[in-house]
DNA sequence: ATTAGCACTCATAAAATATTAGTGCCAGGA
DNA sequence: TCCTGGCACTAATATTTTATGAGTGCTAAT
């Protein structure tokens, strides 16, 4: 990328920002009146950004709009990581500094309050199921035929299911239960089907009697098992940005953000720092941008993310994310 | 109301079927030729219709659409409750006769598999909070300062909480949870709360340490209990649908069906059938009908709903929604 | 009672016109 | 060489005009 001059930068950042704000197509005069120079001399530089490949136009005679790789110059080199503004801050605050609360319901919450505060939505992925170890299962029986199995792993990640089963025993489920607590816990959730297999089943074969059954009970437990914990918050919000208008665009967003792989796909990158995936790079779509970073206090680890229009507030988004894992990992 | 001559219940149920099947007003031509009459007299039967109120025009020379009385009037007189079709059929008992699933991930997927055949959302509601009685409570520790609480009642609802507490044994937390094991289960879970600081607060203050934090721990985590298991399947078929094309509305719908108030008033009735409720009665959007029933079976019971446009397949639907019951309930 | 016939209405689409915010480019001045 | 005022040009947007057509209500004849 070849280096812009200091009045090309400017002007670059702001076209973005200005833009950002309205969502319109932004013009010469405009920033002529925010810069000591005439509209023709920006419009020069204009055509040296869009030759740059930075800025575009929506008609030949219109306004400039920034590019992908614009919007990637700028969240890059342009932008300053503005400080919290109060307001944002202490709404956050009040959250991060209720001591009643486990971890992930000030999670939850604060991302309820971002969402809220900037109108984009929030998501938090917990961390997969290969790196989830069993900690602890449990059985409560409900009836004479179902009973509930719980599934505790050591992040703190809890599942249930019910299943049924005809003319089995209490004792010979409880002492299922035991041997597995026994022999595989600390095994990560997707292996345990397997381990089931070779480590249990010849085990209970001896000990337990309706032993196919239990078997195959606490077989499809752990095969269905999430391996993902995935809370979205304030999907809604897309409806409040001009870009997503149009129904067939919303439709789109909405059945990616339904679909695991997609928001998998946002914390495959092992970097630990905030990152920035504007537009296609998003892999939801061309107007969307997520912001994502990790983060990990003892036991918890997870993705935050925002996702909200291309035409999102960087600056603001990237400082609420600092400071919300800044706030989480101590 | 007065009761329509024959024809006029055939015109009246032709233009609903047909508006039903393309959303555009009905002509007197199209049901003059299914009729042998002339358009003339269709027409004129028309007249009558609209001014018993049960068809409207959108403007003073358009074809016919259904009003709300119109659509009450179908539904309760006109419509034949239509056997399910055999495809259809054929798709829920593959989930029905699957033995390996619970009763509520069977209603689950179910509600999944008519929520895409017929391109209308559905909502599974569980019993509320004052129905659902303590069974058992257990915890499990994750580290040195928190654990999981898990919460089950005797209708099968599992809910957990993860809490922090600084210095407690986890004797005392067992102690604690052993109490109320002993003392409380059986209480519905609204009242626990209360019955938390009358039976359990006494009693631990002289067996437990630390008996201010743990009795404050556990009044949270019942307190927070969620009243009502709600989950909605499909919410998106909503875009696929003609008169769900602009924005503003999906917003109003989609910020109703997020509004628990709204869908709690669902099942408030206590009827036992099949229940429709059209446009403005939905209490969700104009263009809205709630098609919803109970069931019932052992323990489990809720409330299925079926969620789509006014301009609903009432026939179908309904016969989907009594299959639905039936095989759940035996 | 039914229907053919006809004038009338209004939504929808296409074409014509005006307005305006913006552009690119040129030629003259610092 | 860089900057700027000036100007012709472009295309989106809005407004008006015109045409088309699917539908109606009403009347008079069967």
């Amino acid at each position: 990328m070849q280096l812009l001059t200091d009045r090309q930068n400017k002007i670059l950042k702001l076209i973005v920002d200005q833009y950002i704000k309205l969502a319109k197509p932004v013009g010469s005069n405009l920033i002529s009146k925010k810069l000591k120079c005439s509209s023709a001399t920006i419009r020069n530089e204009m055509v040296s950004l869009e030759d740059a490949g930075l800025l575009e136009k929506t008609h030949t005679s219109s306004g400039r709009i920034p590019s992908e790789k614009g919007y990637r110059y700028y969240v890059d080199n342009l932008m300053e990581p503005k400080k919290m503004n109060g307001e944002d801050m202490l709404k956050l605050q009040i959250v991060f500094h209720n001591q009643q609360l486990a971890l992930s319901d000030v999670i939850t919450k604060s991302l309820q309050v971002i969402s809220d505060m900037t109108n984009y939505a929030t998501v938090v992925l917990g961390s997969t199921s290969h790196e989830n170890l069993l900690k602890q299962i449990e059985v409560v029986p409900i009836d004479d035929v179902s009973m509930i199995v719980i599934i505790v792993t050591d992040k703190g990640h809890v599942e249930h299911k019910n299943i049924r089963l005809q003319d089995v025993e209490l004792d010979e489920v409880k002492k299922t239960v035991g041997l597995i607590n026994n022999l595989i816990a600390g095994t990560p959730i997707d292996e345990i089907s397997t381990k089931l297999e070779y480590e249990i089943k010849p085990i209970i074969g001896k000990y337990v009697k309706q032993h196919e059954q239990l078997y195959n009970a606490f077989y499809h437990v752990f095969n269905d098992f999430t391996n993902q914990e995935v809370n979205i918050v304030g999907r809604n919000k897309f409806l409040n940005q001009p870009e997503f208008s149009n129904v067939d665009k919303i439709r789109n967003v909405f059945n990616k953000l339904e679909n695991k792989e997609v928001l998998h796909s946002i914390e495959e990158d092992d970097d630990n720092n905030i990152k920035v995936y504007i537009g296609k790079e998003s892999n939801i779509d061309e107007d969307v941008t997520v912001i994502k970073t990790k983060f990990k206090n003892g036991a918890e680890e997870g993705t935050l993310a925002i996702i909200g229009p291309k035409r999102m507030e960087y600056d603001r988004v990237v400082s609420m994310l600092e400071y919300m894992k800044e706030n989480i990992e101590r």
